[in-house]
DNA sequence: CTGACCTACAACCAAATGGTTGTAGGTGAT
DNA sequence: ATCACCTACAACCATTTGGTTGTAGGTCAG
């Protein structure tokens, strides 16, 4: 693991599951039971349990108790965190584009630091 | 697998590891070759062969014969994809709390198709 | 042609994943 | 108190994943 981003790894891992995204997607719309969600998948209550906890893993839903159920809520920070990663690698792609026709239209504005090479800044913000 | 969607799964799985996503990374800044790709990791060449594979089956990049090695190049479009995928769940999460204001607001604009449902549309685009 | 290098792929292995069933603890209604 | 329901968690199993090594095919330089 060179990069070492555990939270990137359970982010994007939670979400390389269909029933995980279905899952998300109903819990998105409105707080729902775990058996309520449960209900519509070709598989266990326990199954299901399991794939809510990855989600809850990866800090993309919290479980609220109300009564005797636990509703699942999804956590809107988590998924922004993600979309900023990949907004970054796009903009990593502009820059690079960028560049190339920097390169071919004469490299005018040399001074600009927007080129410069950004190897500081965090990978995943 | 409930809603059955082979490409979302591979380009999330493919995301989900981070020396994947370094390599992903490291291939928007150039197209490098494969075995200079696989330098700077403590793992095989066929390890990193088999990241890259990964990373190809994903559509994330695509593999080019310049000479006797084989360079990497990163394909936005998939970028581009799980993005919007991202964007509609973050879209999907406002709607949800645009209703839910607009519940508490008294429902003035009712008229309003954008809070409807949207059940037909795709889920992944 | 020979040797060095890059790549591809098969065989194998340990660990993680996704699923199952079974057991047990709370909570609410009767 | 009892019953029904929701949840949590352990144990177990098949398959996949991420890694290894080894073998073999192309491609360039000398």
């Amino acid at each position: 693991m060179v990069v070492g981003d555990e939270a990137a790894d359970r982010l994007f891992h939670a979400l390389a599951d269909a029933t995980r995204r279905d899952i998300l997607w109903r819990s998105v719309e409105g707080e729902l039971s775990v058996s309520r969600l449960a209900e519509p998948y070709p598989m266990s209550f326990a199954a299901v349990q399991k794939h809510v906890a990855v989600l809850e893993r990866a800090g993309l839903v919290t479980k609220a108790r109300r009564g005797r159920e636990q509703r699942v809520r999804t956590e809107p920070d988590a998924v922004a965190r993600a979309r900023q990663a990949l907004d970054h690698l796009g903009s990593l792609w502009r820059g690079r584009v960028d560049r190339m026709a920097g390169l071919l239209a004469g490299a005018a504005e040399s001074a600009s630091e927007s080129t410069h090479g950004e190897e500081g800044t965090e990978r995943w913000a």
